[in-house]
Parts: structure tokens; C-alpha cells; sequence
DNA sequence: CTGTTAGCGCGTTCAT
DNA sequence: ATGAACGCGCTAACAG
């Protein structure tokens, strides 16, 4: 056990006094380069660090940020994380995860544990964007804080979120001139902006081409994975829609499932599309058009804004960020 | 901004001593209820919470582990840190994440830059078990370290993998009875005992079979995407092997492309069977038999040890954990 | 049961 | 250019 070493200890072993040594290891300008390259040496020499915690104390500072986010199994949410963490990594910060497994109370119960000085920072893509209003409204004062993804609006804080709205008319779009008539729609997000614009874009599309949708091609995401397959089923059996527009990953194994329960062939008797960030997705199933985000460039972006906040850059830039979102035709099938 | 209030504050206010404000909170058995009560309601009222820079500092606890691990966007690593992440959680600790990119050296320098406090344990999964054989053993002898699924052996810590040996004989010998005589091998992973256990299982179905595998069959991986394509497209146009056995997932994408572009047919012409841990992959495409590590429960079961060394539990535990991976079938396509 | 005191390791005055 | 002394907020001896 390399028995921790301490300013102390340096101290003592180069003959000058503790603020010296506390000094030159800051590279201060009080400090003769001289004496700098004592310290310098010996602290390599017995593999000093200093203590995080008694210089978190002592700056108020900590090197650390938090990541809050409903899961990191998702390929969206972990290719964000990857993106989060480059940045962190730049910048000599600690990265810390959370997940909140869509539980608005465990959000608030993890950024209430962090308000304390254990981070510097925090990045987050909420749960949902109705049950905490007031609670984020009052939190950004607080902490410095970044929304990616699933985000409050009207917050005065950085916003990372992608085109959703206008993916979604496009995708929709695309689907109609490929002849599709009668497109139900697979409803996730329902209280978040990303969820709402999702289906604004599919709305308008639908509208905008002399077509309509009634409720009942419309099926809302549930928890329970039996209950989506079952209503997929229902919608498959009894309205026949020629295609399904899939606005959450979640979705797409039910869709499947239930094509095939049904002898359905894809993408011959029904489109499916779908918004979905798995890469071998694409690939493997040449039957799937896909609505991909630009997961690992949101994180990164968050991240920039939140160091950006973090010291103090770039306080009058625009405060919402839109990436792109691609969406990947399937020529192969005509689709 | 609601300001930071500390026990000193609470002290002043309730006219009772620093002492006893701390010891009431901690719940020590030396304070009456009654004052117990009165600190954790005035606590509560004004949103107290212990910072955590002094009270690591004094306590040289810090509740927070670190996991170690090559990359998050990773459907494997990605459900381990679910798992890490969940029994964290029930112990009130947070989770650092820092990932290696494969990259040895930063992996050390991670764990370098931890030794100082900044964690009470550490959870990794290795780039290779060989550039550092010597730094791990001396390592674990400073703190407590739990490895998982990427492990150096011998070494005198809690380890964490799977029946790889075991569950790769099985898969080959199963490609065997569906009449596949001309295997080729991915090889991935190769200075980590997971990648030789694959292989050696995979040779030992073969040799147990009465058939062969020339180097010819064996392609390697490279960090470079283009060159696993090429040299698949080459294995395949050389030497016609009516079975791919993928080592890692990472091989799956250039195979299907190889395949499409030679015109092979799956699972027709060649059969494929890979390592893989994306659920969608195991529906989404009915021609990949897939062998899947339970992620999620080697996370969470890596965690569990490190909670015994941290709470001195299970000293005299084997150290050796070996879950068991699945191997999932393909009835449909006769394998 | 409660209070007094003394640091944990570091950074920051203010002297010298 | 260097050092002595203090305190960040908390916990742990020890006293009473």
C-alpha cells in the first residue's frame, strides 16, 4: 500500500514550509522556478495527488459533473453519454450517471442529492416536462444546468434538442409518396416537446396531403410491453393501416412481433418507420426506414454548453441548439 | 439561491452544540430522541444536506465507486452499467464512469487519477489482459477492485465473467449438426482470456468433429472498419466457408455487408452466428443465431462483490463468478 | 445525554 | 520569494 502522500509530507522532505509547496504546485508566480522544480520533482517522485476532497472543501469546486437521464441501455441515451464524456474528459473533469427509469420523483431526489456541492454541474434529459415545471424553473437558478433531449422550454438555460418536428413531416411525408394511405401512429413521449413535435410533423403531414387519422390509428406508448403488442395487434387487425409510424425505438419490436403474429409481410402489406438510433437496425433489417438523431454530437454539444456556463463563455449565445436528425430511405424496397 | 446551510447554522439555531447536531443527524445512539427530532426537523425544514467534500475529507469515505470500461455505447456495457448502477443505488452510492477506447495506457491513468480518494472502489473491464499485468497485481493490493467480463486472471480480487469456453463449443457444434462443415472464425478480443476461451471452445468443437480450420478461416479484428470488411469479403470470395462464427458483435455489420455485396444469401448460402448482446438484433433479423451474455446481471452481480470487500463481507467467497450466456437458436431458418 | 476540542488536507491571507 | 496561521464543514475523541 503506497501510504498516501501529502503537501505535508513534501513539505517536510524539501525543507520549506507547506504554503510553499501548496503554492508551487499551483504554479503560482510567488514561487521561484526554482523551488517550483523541487516540489515538481518530488511530487512525481512519490506519486503525490492532491486530496479531492480536502481541495473540493477548500474551492468549492469538485472537477465533477452529473449526468441524469432515464437509462443508459438505450443506444440514444449511451452514445450521448460517450458524446458527454469526450467533452469531460477535455476539460480534466469526472463524470457521474444516474438514471432515472422515467421516475420524476427519483430525478428530483438525485439532483436534490447533488445540490450540495458534489458537482459542478449537471446534464439531464428529463422523464417529463409537465410533472416538474416549477421545480426546474426554480432549480436553474441554482445549479448550472443543461437540458439535452428531453427538455423544458421557456427555462432560462441551455437547450440541446433535434428537429423533430420537421424530421417527422418529412419521414411522413416520404411514407405517403410511397403510396401509403392510411398511416397509424405508434404515440411515445406524450408529455415532452420531443413527443408532441414528433406528432405535430406527422399531423401536419397527413393534413397537408388530403389525408386524416382518427384515434384509432393512434396507439399510446405503454410501460407494459404486452399492452403495446396488444394494441398494435388491434390496430392491425381491425383498421388495416398501410403503415406505421413508429416515434419511439421502444415500438419497433412490438411492431414486428405483431406483423408476424398476423402474417403480415414487411414492408409488402405495411411500411413500418421508425425513430431509432440503433445502427445494426439499419442494416439487418433492410425492411425498417429509420428517423436516426445525432445522439453522440447532442451529448457533446450539451456538454460544451454546460463548460461553456461553467466558465462563464458565451453568455449571450442563443440558448436553444436544434440538430439535425437523418432519415434513411430504404431504396431497396422501394421505400 | 436558497443558501448553504451547514450544522454550524443549525447548531446556532437550535442552541445546541456542533457535536450533537452532527451526531443526531448521523442518529447515534448517544442522542435522546427528543433532540434527534428536533435536528432532523429543522433539518428538513431548511434543506440541510451534509457537504460531501468535508465529511469525504474527515471520513475518507466518499460513496462513490468507479466503473472503468472501454465504451458506453455498447449494448453489453451499456446494460452492466444498469446493473452497476441499480445496486449502487440501493447502497446510496454514486457511480464515476470513464471510458478506455481500448487505450491501456488511459485506462492507467483513469485509475491513477482515483487512487487519491477520489472512490472507495473500482469496477473495470480491461482493454487487454497483458500490457499491465504487473501494475493490476500491484493495484489490487491499494484498492478495492472488482473486474468484469475483461478480466487478468490470478489475480487475488473478485472476478466477474462468463462460460465462454463453454457456451462457444456448444454453439459451434450446433452449426455443426446443421450440416455446416466450412467454418471460418471472427477472432475478437484476443489478448483477453474471454477471446481465447471463445476460440479454444470453437477449436475444440471443431477438432471433436473431425474437421479442421486452417489460418485461412481465421480473420482477425482490426480497429479499422474497412479492413474487417475486406478481409471478409476475401475470406468469403477465397475460400467459401458455409459458416461465420463472430466472436464480437463488432463483426456483424461488415459480414452482413460482405455477404449482400457477394450475393450470398443468409442463412441460405452461409450461416452466421455471433456474439451479441442487441435485443432488436435477435428479432429484427430471423437469419442471426446469436449467443447473448447477461449483461445486465454480470453489472449487477460485479457490483455485489465490490459491496463485500467495501462492507468486508465474503472474504472467503470463491472469487471466480461465472454466469452463464444464452445461446439463442434459429428454428425458423432450420439453425 | 451533551459539549469542547482537535484535526482531516488544502488554499489563502498576511507577514516577513 | 517564503512561511505562519487560519478555516472550509464535518467527525471523532474525550470530558463532563
Amino acid at each position: 500500500m503506497s501510504e498516501k502522500v501529502n503537501i505535508k509530507q513534501l513539505a517536510l522532505e524539501l525543507n520549506i514550509s507547506i504554503a510553499t509547496v501548496s503554492k508551487a504546485l499551483n504554479d503560482s508566480y510567488e514561487i521561484s522556478l526554482k523551488t517550483k522544480n523541487r516540489v515538481w520533482d518530488l511530487a512525481k517522485q512519490l506519486n503525490y495527488t492532491p486530496n479531492p476532497a480536502a481541495s473540493n472543501l477548500r474551492s468549492n469546486k469538485t472537477k465533477t459533473i452529473a449526468v441524469i437521464l432515464p437509462c443508459v441501455a438505450n443506444n440514444f441515451f449511451s452514445l450521448a453519454i460517450k458524446g458527454i464524456e469526450e467533452i469531460a474528459r477535455k476539460y480534466g473533469f469526472h463524470v457521474l450517471i444516474y438514471q432515472t427509469h422515467e421516475d420524476c420523483e427519483m430525478e428530483i431526489s438525485f439532483i436534490n442529492s447533488l445540490l450540495n456541492g458534489r458537482v459542478d454541474g449537471i446534464l439531464t434529459s428529463v422523464s417529463s416536462s409537465e410533472d416538474n415545471a416549477d421545480y426546474y424553473e426554480n432549480l436553474v437558478k441554482k445549479v448550472p444546468l443543461v437540458f439535452f433531449d428531453r427538455v423544458y422550454e421557456n427555462l432560462d438555460t441551455f437547450k440541446v434538442t433535434t428537429d423533430d418536428y420537421h424530421i417527422s413531416y418529412q419521414a411522413t411525408s416520404h411514407l405517403i409518396e410511397c403510396g401509403c394511405k392510411k398511416l397509424a401512429y405508434l404515440y411515445g413521449l406524450e408529455n415532452l416537446p420531443a413527443g408532441k413535435a414528433r406528432f405535430s410533423g406527422f399531423k401536419d403531414a397527413i393534413d397537408a396531403n388530403g389525408l386524416t387519422i382518427s384515434d384509432d390509428f393512434i396507439v399510446k406508448y405503454s410501460d407494459d410491453e404486452n399492452t403495446n403488442l396488444e394494441h398494435i395487434k388491434v390496430l392491425l387487425n381491425h383498421h388495416k393501416p398501410d403503415a406505421l409510424f413508429s416515434s419511439i425505438e421502444e415500438f419497433v419490436i412490438p411492431s414486428y412481433t405483431a406483423c408476424k403474429e398476423l402474417r403480415l409481410e414487411i414492408p409488402k402489406d405495411i411500411k413500418i418507420l421508425s425513430f431509432s438510433n440503433l445502427a445494426t437496425a439499419k442494416l439487418l433489417n433492410p425492411s425498417l426506414t429509420t428517423i436516426t438523431q445525432p445522439a453522440f454530437e447532442i451529448g457533446n454539444e450539451a456538454a460544451k454548453c454546460l463548460f461553456k456556463i461553467l466558465t462563464k463563455r458565451g453568455i449571450d449565445d442563443d440558448k436553444s441548439i436544434i440538430l439535425k436528425s437523418e432519415l434513411i430511405k430504404r431504396a431497396s424496397t422501394g421505400c
